[in-house]
DNA sequence: AAAGTATTTAGATGTTTATTTAAATATCTA
DNA sequence: TAGATATTTAAATAAACATCTAAATACTTT
C-alpha cells in the first residue's frame, strides 16, 4: 500500500492515471501528452507498474498500458475506512 | 490537491491520520506513538496542516490536532472520479 | 539483413525530503 | 519570577527522487 501512495505522490503519475481511465494507451501515446522525456515517462510507469497501479500487454513494439481497478479500489477503502463508525 | 497527496505519501503520516481518526490528540500523543523524535513529528504535523488534512487547536501549552474529514472527502472524490462512466 | 520505430535501461545531476540535535518560544505551576 | 513541560524552528546531513542524455533491446518493414 505504501508503493500505491508513493505512486499517486506524483502529479505526473496522477495525470498518466486520469488519461487511463478515458482509455488503454501505448507508452509513447502517453509520452505525447507530456513535455517530458520518453525515458522520464518509462520511469514513471514502471513506478505505477511496481504499485499494481497499471496494468500493462506488448502489443507488437508497442505496451499498452491499463488502469488497474482492483488496485484503485483498494485505495478507496483506505479513506472509506478513515470515515466515522469504521 | 497536490500537497494532500505529498501528505499522504509518508507512512508515518498515514498512521498519524488512522490515529486522528479515532480521537483527538496533542502534538505530545502523537509523537509517543512513534520512535522518532519529537522534532520529525511535529515537521510531520505541519505538512499535514499545510495539506490541511489536519485541524489544529490551542489549548494551553498544548496543541490539539483532528482529522479534517472535508479534505478527505475531497481526495476521495479524486478516486471516485477515476470509476467508469465518470 | 539493414534501417527505422517504440520502449526501456544505465549513469549522471540537481532537488526534495525525512531525520537528528540544539535552540527558541509559549505556557503552566510552585 | 524561576523552573518545568509542550511544541516548534533552525541548521545540518543522508537518502530518495525526477529528470536528462546516451545506449541497449525489441520489433517491424523494406
Amino acid at each position: 500500500m505504501n508503493k500505491v501512495f508513493k505512486a499517486l505522490s506524483d502529479p505526473t503519475r496522477r495525470k498518466i492515471i486520469e488519461y487511463l481511465k478515458e482509455r488503454d494507451m501505448t507508452a509513447g501515446e502517453i509520452a505525447n501528452y507530456f513535455d517530458i522525456s520518453k525515458p522520464s515517462i518509462s520511469h514513471h510507469l514502471s513506478i505505477l507498474k511496481n504499485a499494481e497501479l497499471v496494468l500493462w500487454e506488448k502489443d507488437g513494439q508497442n505496451v499498452i498500458y491499463s488502469l488497474n481497478t482492483t488496485v484503485v479500489q483498494e485505495v478507496m477503502k483506505w479513506f472509506f475506512d478513515l470515515r466515522e463508525g469504521n
